[in-house]
DNA sequence: CCTGTTAATGAAAATATTTTTCAATTAGCC
DNA sequence: GGCTAATTGAAAAATATTTTCATTAACAGG
């Protein structure tokens, strides 16, 4: 389930931060993207709505939410500094070499490795990374022609 | 497996490149640590032993070393371009957050999964990336104190 | 609704990171 | 040993990110 707005809101606040126009319009950008986006690209978007809104901010206003977790970091598409919106629920991504496009994908479970490895090699275990890349069906069809 | 030098050198030359002291460097200095480094970092050591080495050629050379395979590009520990050792097998990667040390692991087969998200979503799926985060047997200790 | 406090913003500058360019050098084939 | 194409290092250029600081705005409390 995608964050509405007010829980945005409501999270930014419990954790001390203001709901304000420019993050509003951040997550906004992220969450209308079916592609991941990195920090310019959003600002080139943002920018459209309200030219003043600066580059700066931008990067503030990604690194408070992807800690808020209210949008993901991807790793796996090129650029290692990209966005997707964020979820409720854990899952994980598939991302469209190509185009950029992203899928959520859930419903699969790393505990047991994880406990496996932490069994295995004493690591007190924190968190993972999971990610796909490959052709969307759409650009599967683009390449053939 | 890890890599020998000669297998190295061998499978730089069957792409064209060829095995320099510059580049025979640079893989010791990443083979030779437990931790992921950073190109700065790589940069660093080879300079103490290599003084008149560019960093452009750290750059050049983890590039190429990487699209071989002879060296691993990881993502969730912190920095976003650091680099651990090659092997030949395929496996994965727990990272320490705390002193940045990199234990691999295989025998976590994938496929299952990848099967099943292409049937799910039409991706033909060409790569994944897992990692796990967390902190080593002796940070845990250390952090304690 | 107004006000005070505190966090957030935007602009500029500083820093860090990565890539390009190009002349000089060197690995590896004959 | 000599040739040729790839590689190197240095400098400069291009990108990307962070810091600083004065100004502005959010929002909690009255």
């Amino acid at each position: 389930m995608r964050f509405s707005e007010k829980k945005i809101a409501i999270i930014l606040r419990q954790h001390g931060y203001k709901f304000t126009p420019q993050r509003r319009i951040v997550i906004q950008t992220v969450a209308s993207s079916q592609d991941h986006l990195t920090p310019a690209t959003i600002y080139e978007k943002v920018h459209q709505e309200r030219p003043n809104i600066g580059l700066v901010t931008i990067y503030r206003t990604l690194d408070i939410l992807a800690k808020l977790g209210l949008i993901c970091e991807l790793h796996a598409g090129g650029s290692c500094r990209s966005y997707t919106t964020g979820a409720s629920e854990h899952h994980h991504h598939l991302i469209c070499t190509n185009c950029g496009k992203v899928v959520d994908f859930s419903g699969y479970d790393l505990s047991q490795l994880e406990q496996r490895l932490s069994l295995e090699t004493g690591f007190e275990i924190e968190d993972h990374l999971l990610e796909f890349v490959g052709l969307c069906q759409a650009c599967q069809k683009e390449l053939i022609r």
